[in-house]
DNA sequence: CTAAGTGCAAATAATTTGCAACATG
DNA sequence: CATGTTGCAAATTATTTGCACTTAG
């Protein structure tokens, strides 16, 4: 293994949450500089086909990685762009739905899904109350 | 109503689909040649605002709309890249639990889930069971 | 008229690719 | 030393923006 993969893994170990490949660079180049961001996304490509990494597309924002092992959803809220990581058997039920209905198989991992968390949707329903509108 | 409006408006009245706002001026173009991807763009915003119009991100490609008022859930296949709507009546359960769990209201017509149409889903298991690999 | 709307070209942002230099086994 | 990897710069794709010009009301 390469130095840059080395670095590349440890910065994803060391992450708790998804991350994109942008802020991923900046994180693996605070201690390799040299690492181009071209060979960041290189090297995910290839952990991934290794299945050591998996992606998730949040939304409109940038794609999002994170290591396997750990399967989740995401939410996402269009209010204030912020996005949870849920637990992935809350799909469970829609996966069986989609499978027997349409034949298709969900991607539990891979599942991000758009609405307004809890104190978007007040401000929102503030904002409709408000006749200042 | 400007010329442009109408157009965009038209083209959209007229696709049984989402489009992409690239197969959507490519659309508008044949008819108006002069109509930018620019102007698209901003009408479609606008629309947007007016909740004429709705968007969905489907995985890593481009941003689709379609009008509102007919919801509608996206399945995405990873495998080959199509996309099929579905009835967002489907994803109501998962509504209701994400409310219940984390106070997070899903947006259903904004949905798209990843996976394996049948078709894929068939192909891969087919793969898996070859020995040439 | 006058503000809103538009075309065009240039700017962004995320990602991919060509290619020559380099490191690893 | 042969091949797989990398860095860099340039290309791509989707989208946004600045600005001068046009058009609808």
């Amino acid at each position: 293994m390469t130095a840059a993969k080395r670095a590349i893994a440890d910065a994803l170990v060391a992450s708790a949450i998804d991350l994109a490949a942008d802020e991923l660079t900046r994180r693996v180049q605070s201690t390799r500089p040299e690492i181009s961001p071209s060979t960041v996304y290189r090297v995910l490509d290839e952990f991934e086909e290794l299945a050591i990494v998996e992606h998730a597309h949040l939304g409109h924002g940038a794609t999002v990685y994170h290591l396997a092992g750990v399967p989740h959803g995401h939410l996402v809220c269009t209010g204030c762009g912020l996005s949870f990581e849920v637990p992935a058997e809350l799909f469970d039920p829609l996966a069986r739905d989609l499978l027997e209905r349409y034949g298709f198989t969900l991607d539990r991992h891979h599942v991000a899904v758009a609405g307004l968390c809890e104190r978007c949707r007040a401000r929102d329903q503030d904002r409709r109350a408000d006749p200042s509108h």
